[in-house]
DNA sequence: GTCTATATTCAGATAGAC
DNA sequence: GTCTATCTGAATATAGAC
């Protein structure tokens, strides 16, 4: 398994960290032990005291992304009070995931980028992980729909398909110069919450147009915390 | 270049094709010229007849994907009648982006999967592709919201980039037999246009309330947090 | 724990026969 | 156009010194 309790620990985790920047660069197989001894500051050979391989590294280093993502945004949820309204707990998700896939940056786009890559029998294990952070997010959309705030024709398994796979993507293009975490899941929040058409009455397209009504949305605010 | 014109061009084509698969499954450093051989049926030594090596082969795959997808899409959209409304046209483009990334989908998920990993001067050169693809939809919202049908205060650019990364994602898991990419359109249609929530008022969660636009009520709930 | 070897395997690319 | 054969470099993983 990825996690090994014994040895140093502390070059263990210096090895994984230098781990997932070679293999978000390098892909799987252009990955070299070498490249990943060089990165940690050690030689090739001394990696296979601390994990027995590539496999078990690339293992790892799948693992411990998602649930360090899957630990923060769980947190984050759980801050909340219980009074919040299902917008503001997946708006609190939103912002959570996002900042949590680019804090473990290297781990999340070395798993976006490998993944493909990487033995069945890694993979297969591997996917459980992931799939228990898919239903969390599912359930989470199911809670908020059984609460009444949701348009009730939704196909939700397709929308946290959707939203997951576009807030996944932040990650390769996120430049921390530009704009900032807060304001990024600000814009994608009301995206999925609102839409980007103009809740006034439109004409209708083709059946699958709600009715339109003149309600009016809130406005997430851009302005720095 | 990509293109070489002379030469077989079915051969050429027939490599190709496997090379997109065979990237697809094993990346760039694990894509073997011999691997792409077996898939076209032929010997390692005999690919170097139609590309100069490997790096060729990427960079054909790479582009040939991209151009695919943007002229599908850009017919789906010139097929529309001069009267279709923003909203119809944002669904044309959805379905068609959908359609267009399954059916050329061994190209676009080799490129998802290398991209990271190809030399810098392969990836810079083909972003160019990329990007004009990209200011192609960030035409297209900017058409939309021209026309008034849009909520004028998103970022469009980040609106761009979050929905290019939620359709390309749908590559990834998109099943035959599953949903049909008619169904999965619209469920993204509706999501991205109207949005997860019901229309009518809710309380806001940060932020302040949009000023009501129509004046046909006042029931602007305070910005509670 | 980390080092310096080294064995074994396999990759990209070329040469020249057919 | 496609083949076979081969050069050359580099990768994983191991062994054993420190």
């Amino acid at each position: 398994m990825a996690v090994k309790g014994a040895k140093s620990s502390i070059s263990q985790r210096r090895v994984l960290d230098a781990a997932a920047r070679i293999f978000r660069d390098s892909g799987y197989a252009g990955t070299t032990m070498r490249a990943v001894a060089d990165e940690a500051g050690l030689q090739a050979g001394s990696l296979y005291y601390h994990y027995k391989g590539k496999d078990e590294l690339i293992s790892a280093v799948l693992d411990s992304g998602v649930s360090q993502v899957a630990t923060l945004v769980k947190d984050a949820l759980a801050a909340l009070p219980a009074t919040a309204t299902g917008r503001q707990r997946i708006e609190t998700a939103i912002e959570a995931h996002i900042a949590a896939i680019i804090a473990v940056g290297d781990y999340t786009l070395a798993t976006r980028r490998v993944f493909g890559q990487v033995p069945q029998a890694i993979r297969t294990r591997h996917m459980r992980l992931r799939d228990a952070y898919g239903a969390f997010w599912d359930q989470l959309f199911e809670d908020v729909r059984a609460a009444g705030e949701m348009r009730p024709d939704a196909d939700l398994k397709l929308c946290r398909l959707f939203v997951l796979g576009a807030l996944n993507w932040t990650a390769e293009w996120y430049k921390p110069g530009a704009a900032s975490i807060h304001d990024i899941a600000g814009t994608f929040g009301t995206l999925v919450l609102d839409g980007l058409l103009q809740p006034a009455p439109q004409p209708a397209s083709r059946g699958r147009a709600r009715a339109p009504r003149g309600s009016d949305h809130a406005l997430l605010s851009t302005a720095a915390r």
